[in-house]
Formats: structure tokens, C-alpha cells, sequence
DNA sequence: AAGCGCATTCTTGTATACAAGAGCGTTGAC
DNA sequence: GTCAACGCTCTTGTATACAAGAATGCGCTT
């Protein structure tokens, strides 16, 4: 059983793949035809797609996918940056030896998979990356609210890694975050990191300006 | 109508006031009963708490009031602490002229509150200065956050403002973060917050500790 | 012809009925 | 006497039926 866990894990990917746009009405009936369960299930999953900020419910009026504007996404990269800054300053302070040899590992495999131009690859290495950091800040709490942000950001983020320098200064970045973790100097691994996210939300609030003029 | 809404409201009062205690079952039959609706709008309340992490939904278990431990309650300060310091940074670098005006006030409010001795009153005071550094934060969403992790916290805040010497040195350090912000100077704002909750979250922990002794 | 109002219909919100898994007690065997 | 297994019950999870609010379209009136 579980419906209503597979249903919104199912909902998330097409939301998050795009099969329904921000905007987007869900509704409750053609979900449940469409998954072949009932409304309950339907509605749960829905609720809980609320509770993450992926979909929003208009009281009697249904839930629509969020669309964030411009301001909403400069908003949410502004948070991801202290949130991962947070994360990196207590990671260079309290991280393990193992830990610190896994992200070396991971950068590794980010700069392998860079090298063979392999985007998809290069996508998830860099996801790794970044949870390790969460994690490695030895604060449970901090590390949920830093993954549950970046996996809300995903679909913004994908937009941007196509630039080819984009990767090579990322992996710059990456490779300085490392060092400075290893030197455990928090407050450099905090800038450094806050730099790196800010740098991601600014290249995508270009792309989504000149998006917004275009269309 | 919106029963579910008016019963999430309902359970996170006696949540917070104690009625429920962390760790306390919450059966949904039960509450059915006592609020005499049926158990989907519980149901649907009982998800929304979930969300914000008031309580557990453990599956075919049911649901369970969170039980923080010490180890928790300290991360959350932690990350109150940042959240806050962030608000206060953006805050004195964007404020609006009203807008400080506003937080000098409510300063005022809090000190004569303290002055009657009146608990309650400077509890509420205490409460509406730090919302409005969020919202002068200027980012929707960070202080939606704060605001979200600012109530998630109220239970375990209460504790702690019993001590006089304590309300003094808080309306001590309430003042130089007005002067700081009055100042735009982010980084001190930063600095003066963070150390404003961390040193709530260091009483809390003390306390929880010798409760936690004691049993 | 245009605007307002009423009714119909569609959708969400709530109640109830049903299914299935988990916990617990009892009973039987060793 | 103790341990294990079986079955019962209790609770959650899902389906369906029903109620109520919101939107829309049609008709009537001016």
C-alpha cells in the first residue's frame, strides 16, 4: 500500500520534469482516474506537496503547481546560500576524517564526470557533493531544511549548467571549498560556499529575465 | 466550513499550551469524537502539523506529538540563530524609514511591558519586535521561514523568560540591535541577533539539561 | 442589446463504509 | 512453567457517498 507516498513521489517527478507547468490546475478527479485510486490518496499527496511549497491549495478553488516569480526564485537562492554557507562553516569545524575523505571522493567524481562531458553524470556527482556538506555540518536539522530547499530549487537549477565555463569555474569553486574545509577555516568555507550558490542564482536570474522579456 | 483548518489550530494550542505533551498519541478516532467531526478533517489536520513538525505521522502507527531531545531543540537554535542573524543583516541594509520607526515602538512596548512586570504582555512585545525584523528582512520567503521555525520553537521558549536578570539583558541587547539597524550596519545586526538567540538556546539547554537530570 | 440574477453543474470538503496491516492476548505444546 | 504461534481486535489507509460553496451560462428584464 502507501498510495498516497507513491502518488507523491510520482506527482513531484512531473512537476519537477515539467509534465505539469507552474500554474498548472491538479485536479483531484482526473488524478484519480488518471492513478486509478480514489480521491483520498490523491488529496493526501497533494497536502503534502503543499507542505514542501511545490504546489499551493486555493481553499475550494483546488491546487495548482507554484509558480514562483522572478522575486520568489532571487528570494529562495538568497536563502540556499546562508543555508549552505551555514552548513559549510559547521562542516570545516566538525567534520570527520572519513567525511572529509568522502568529499574529496565526490569532487573527484565531479571533475571525472566534467571531463567526459557527461551532464547528466556531472549533475548528480554535483548533487552528492553538496549533500555531504549537509551533512557533514553535524546538525540533522540544518541538513533537512538544507536538502528539502535545494531539492525545491532542482527544477531552477537544471535550467543553468549547460555553459560549458559555467562547469569549469563550479568545479574552481568546488576544489577551493574542499581546501578550505580541510584547513577547517569556517568562515572561509562560509563565503566561499554563499558565493558559489549566490553565483547560481544570479546566472538563472538572468536566464529568467531575459525568458520573462522574451516572452 | 474549513473544519480541518479551525482543528489544526485547535490541537496546535493544546500542543503548544501542553495539553498534549511530546510524545502523546494522538488517536484519531478519539479526537473524532471529542471535536465531533468525523476523522477526515483530523485526519487532514493532523498532516499540516506534520508539515510544520509539530507532530510524528508514523505509518499504520498513527500519529505521535514530536519529542524533541535536547540534541534537537539546540540545532533548531542554531538555525534560528542564523535564520534571525540573516533577517537582521538584510534588515539594516533595506529597512524603510517606517519600518524602523515601527521597531523602535514596539522596543518601547517591550521595555514598558518589562517595567509592569507584566509576563504575558512583554511575551507578546518580545514577539511582534522580532517579527518585524523579519519582515524588514525585505525576502518574503526567509521570513516566512523564521516566522515558520520562530512558532515551532514557542513551547520550548516560554521556559526561559522567568528569570529577571534575563528580560534585562534581553531589552539590553533588543536596544543595540535597533541601534545597529538604525546604523545599516548588516554585519553587526548579524552578530548581535545571533548571539541573542544563541544565548536563549544556551539557557533553554541548561535548563532542558537539569530537567533532564532530574528525571 | 446589454446587464443582472438565478439556477445548474462542477469541484472541493466532509462523512461513512470497507480493507488490510500491526499489536497483543490467549492458548496450546513442549 | 515458559515460549511460540495463532487469531482477534484495534487502528490506520483507501474507497465511495453525500453536502456545500463557487463558477459559469442562460434567460429574463429593462
Amino acid at each position: 500500500m502507501r498510495r498516497a507516498q507513491a502518488l507523491r513521489d510520482a506527482l513531484e517527478q512531473e512537476i519537477i520534469t515539467g509534465r505539469f507547468r507552474p500554474g498548472d490546475r491538479l485536479d483531484e478527479q482526473s488524478l484519480a482516474a488518471r492513478f486509478e485510486v480514489s480521491r483520498t490518496p490523491i488529496r493526501e499527496a497533494l497536502m503534502q506537496l503543499a507542505s514542501t511549497g511545490l504546489v499551493e491549495l486555493q481553499a475550494r478553488r483546488g491546487a495548482f503547481v507554484t509558480l514562483l516569480s522572478f522575486k520568489d526564485v532571487v528570494e529562495r537562492f538568497e536563502v540556499m546560500a546562508a543555508l549552505e554557507g551555514m552548513c559549510g562553516a559547521l562542516a570545516a569545524r566538525r567534520i570527520t576524517q572519513a567525511m572529509q575523505r568522502e568529499i574529496e571522493k565526490v569532487h573527484e567524481d565531479c571533475v571525472r564526470e566534467a571531463s567526459q562531458e557527461n551532464a547528466d553524470a556531472y549533475y548528480y556527482a554535483n548533487e552528492r557533493f553538496h549533500h555531504l556538506i549537509y551533512e557533514a555540518c553535524q546538525n540533522r536539522f540544518l541538513a533537512e531544511q538544507a536538502a528539502q530547499l535545494h531539492a525545491r530549487l532542482k527544477p531552477y537549477r537544471r535550467l543553468q549548467l549547460r555553459a560549458r565555463s559555467r562547469v569549469a569555474n563550479s568545479l574552481a569553486e568546488h576544489q577551493s571549498i574542499v581546501d578550505a574545509i580541510r584547513d577547517g577555516d569556517g568562515e572561509r568555507t562560509e563565503r566561499l560556499l554563499r558565493e558559489h550558490i549566490l553565483i547560481q542564482g544570479e546566472r538563472l536570474a538572468d536566464f529568467i529575465a531575459s525568458f520573462e522579456r522574451a516572452a
